[in-house]
This record gives C-alpha cells, structure tokens and sequence, in this order.
DNA sequence: GCTTAATGTGTAAAAAATACACATTTATTT
DNA sequence: AAATAAATGTGTATTTTTTACACATTAAGC
C-alpha cells in the first residue's frame, strides 16, 4: 500500500462541480466511492459532509467528475487516494445511477464503487476535517440520492463477501480468527458460531499459521494468521446447485 | 407485451453516432443491451452487423446513444423496444465500460444491460435484414469491445439464473418441465439429472400445474405449466452460509 | 399392435450444514 | 500464590441438502 500524506490531493468543491455540470451540454459523468473500512469491530464507511446548499447538514460519498481523459476504474482510483492517501486498494464497480433528476446540478451519471481498505492506513484526518468514519449501521439520510447508492454497495458487499475472500481487505495482514469473525459479523449483521466458523475457514485452507499469537490482549491470546493469496487462486467454486 | 411493428423506430445510424461523439467536448454515454431469447433448445443473442468500417463484417450489439433527457433504464428499454417492438422485457444492468479507448469515434462510456425475452414475440425480422439471432455458442470475435462485454453479461445471466428465476422470461407463458430443463441447460452449458431439476422445481413450490399437457409432439407429452409470480415473492432466500 | 421416444416417479448414499460443552490459556485480582 | 475472569481451542452427533440412479407409462408413427 502507498501511502501519500495527502499533498497532492487537488481540492475539488462540489460547487465547482455544479459550475461544469452546468456548462456542459450532455451528459456528465461522475464517480462516487463507498469506502469501508473496520475498526473496534464495526464497519465503517467514509463520508463528507455536502457542502451544497439544498443538502447542508447532510452528509454524502467521496466522489468526483470523470476527466475525459480518464478511464472510470482510473478516476476511482483516484478519488480513493485523493481522500485515503491509499493506492492499490480493493476496488468493485456497483451499478450506474442514471435517473434525469438525481443530481440538482444538472445531468450527472454516476457509477457507483465499493472500496475495502485497511483503516489503520488511513492517514489523512489532519487535512480534510470535513471527513469522517462512520458507523455503516447508523448511516441514514444521505445527501442526493447516496443513501441508495450506499445501500446498494452495502448489500452488494455483503453477498460478495459470502462469495469471495473480500475480508481480508479490511483487515491487517495479521490477524486472529476472532477478528475475521467479527468482521463478518459485522457485515453480516448476523451472529456466528465460532467452532463452525473456525472449520469453515480451515476447511477453505486460505490462511497460512504465523504461529504467533496476539499480544496486549487481556485474556488468553489468539493465534494469528495471515490470508494466503496463493492458496485462494483455483479456488472458485465450480457451481451448479440451483438456488433462489 | 406490447408488439409494435417497429414503426417508430427511428434509424440511428453508427455513422450518427461518430459525428454526435465527435461533436462532444466531453463524455458522450451509450447503452448497449445484450439481448436474450431462447429457441430450438439453444440460447440466443441478438446482433446487428456492425457499419463502422474499421469493424466491417464483424456483429455488435444493440446500442445507442444516451439522450441527455432520458434515464439510462429508459434509454436500455428504448433500445430493446426499437428493435424488437416489445416492450415490459426484463432488463438488468450488468456493468459500465469506461476505458478512454474503448470506442474509435471517441470518448463514449456504455452501460451494458442485458435483457431476456421471448424470442416468439419478436417480430421484427423482416424490418432490419443487418439484425440476426446468434447462437451464444457460437459468438466469437464482435466488434469494438462487445465481445469482452457480451462474455460478462452472458456470466451474468449463469449466475442470476442460479439464484432467481428468471428463464421464465424466456419461454413462452405455457411450458413444460423438459423446455425449463432445456433452457437452463443451455444456459449454463452443462446436462442437469432429470429427476432431481423436477424435484428441485416442485420443491421450490413456484409452477402451476395447468392440467394441459403439450401437443404436436412425436411422443409421450409433457404437462405444461406456468410460472406463478405470486408464489415467488417473499421466496428470497435468507442466507447466511459462506461460500467461495 | 409394435416400435420409438420421451415423460413421470422414489430411494439410498454422500456431503454439507448445524447445534452444542468443556478443558485450556493468559492476565488480573485478591 | 491461588482464585477469578475472559476468551481461545477443539469434536461429535443430528439434520438437511445434494447427488446418483432404473423402470413402468404414455402417445405418435409405422
């Protein structure tokens, strides 16, 4: 992960935006990022706070024009470092939201990313104090129509993460079997059995034993593992079970 | 369904749609709609003979421009209407394909969809003689990068049908239980048991028995049924297993 | 009425998912 | 140093789901 204190981040006011989307003739096109992280067991989703009129007091995604210059997985890229100071994050396209009148600016489309990132690597809460982590489950009442898209990328993560080894995204590269619990807890809004989970995850063979064991910990200390990227590769389930 | 014999179809011509990118000073947005049936027990597409001369003698997909007052949902459900005259298809968005160099005429991003129907309600064939059916099989080599764009609607269709019921959309209202297993067979490119799709079926309680059974056929017929849309809602599996 | 070709049906075995309890380890308290 | 608190680590029995598999039945065509 490169991290970059933020020097380089251009700032890009929303009203600005407003003044290009209102020059334009056609179409704009735009990005937005929901960003998660995890942190104290709880997933959380990086927000900034609009600083447009209609929607003062509200908060929004990271999100921003698309250069014509730009390939879109580019200018998602983008956005998550001008905002993280992260690069070669985990990065999924969602879906386009293309309703005529979603934006009060004027036409804009936007395609809509979920990124996963380590939150500890986060790094930039000195320079834009206008952004915040917050709880995905007490995330209500976004501005424009960001609480849908947000919605959409939660739910997309959390059949994504049933599907995929995801997690680990979130998460440093050493890690306890509880915290990979936890996480998916967390995003699963559900409770799990531990012994069931544990087999589970032996089961797949994903995870290499460090053979180490938590530290600063107030109770019987966990082992610590790591996700074997190598191991996961020919893992994909060829599936054919029928389920609705 | 609504069949209009295509009547209003106004004729965009890709040599339009150069210019019009070509007037832009930024990002001009298409859709391009991966357009299903389902006939001879053999999945099909939709294509048109792409007039790009860089692409000459190679297909493409149903696309066009996004008017800048229309949604991008309206615009996919224009493009099907246009070239089949039907209306109330199913349609999904897939993905959006933004890299800078992905369209010769300039910068245009395109949302792909696909869409399932009944090829029987089709009617079109004798308006456009540059539209075919393909077999999904045998699509290889489409112009620009509808290929890399057709690939993944197609994994999408795989997957989807797997987790709901969409083939429905692809037959006609009457069926029997050999077209449904045919149609998911050639869909996912693989022989099922019969037996057990049947058990699976009637176990997911979502068919009408319609008491009829098939005629012109040359040997024992099958009974038809229907799909009962109601019986599915609230159907939506609760899930919590993981699986990679 | 004989042949052909597909429909319709049930059960046993294997695999996967679930439910569940107790001994162990470390840090903390007394 | 012993007792307590809090979480880790582990195995088995039960249930559910998936898979494999064979034969009698029906209608049309000859």
């Amino acid at each position: 992960m490169n991290i970059d204190q933020g020097k380089k981040v251009p700032k890009k006011s929303i009203n600005r935006i407003q003044q290009e989307v209102q020059n334009s003739s056609g179409i704009t096109l735009s990005v937005d990022c929901v960003i998660f992280g995890f942190d104290e067991n709880k997933l959380k989703v990086l927000l900034i706070r609009s600083d447009i009129t209609k929607f003062k007091e509200q908060w929004s995604l990271l999100g921003d024009l698309v250069d014509p210059n730009e390939d879109i997985d580019a200018a998602a890229n983008r956005i998550v470092f001008e905002r993280t100071g992260m690069s070669d994050v985990y990065l999924e396209q969602v879906q386009t939201f293309g309703k005529i009148k979603r934006h009060p600016a004027g036409r804009v489309v936007t395609v809509a990313y979920y990124s996963l990132l380590n939150i500890h690597q986060y790094s930039l809460k000195k320079f834009d104090n206008e952004i915040h982590w917050h709880d995905v489950s007490s995330v209500t009442n976004l501005a424009f129509d960001h609480q849908e898209i947000f919605d959409i990328c939660n739910a997309r993560l959390q059949k994504r993460i049933l599907e995929h080894p995801l997690g680990f995204n979130l998460l440093p590269k050493k890690f306890s079997l509880r915290e990979l619990q936890n996480l998916y807890e967390s995003i699963l809004e559900l409770k799990m059995d531990r012994r069931n989970f544990r087999k589970k995850f032996f089961a797949m063979d994903l995870l290499t034993d460090l053979e180490e064991v938590e530290t600063n910990v107030t109770h019987r200390p966990g082992k610590l593992y790591q996700f074997n990227f190598n191991k996961y590769q020919n893992k994909k389930k060829s599936w054919a079970g029928i389920d609705f």
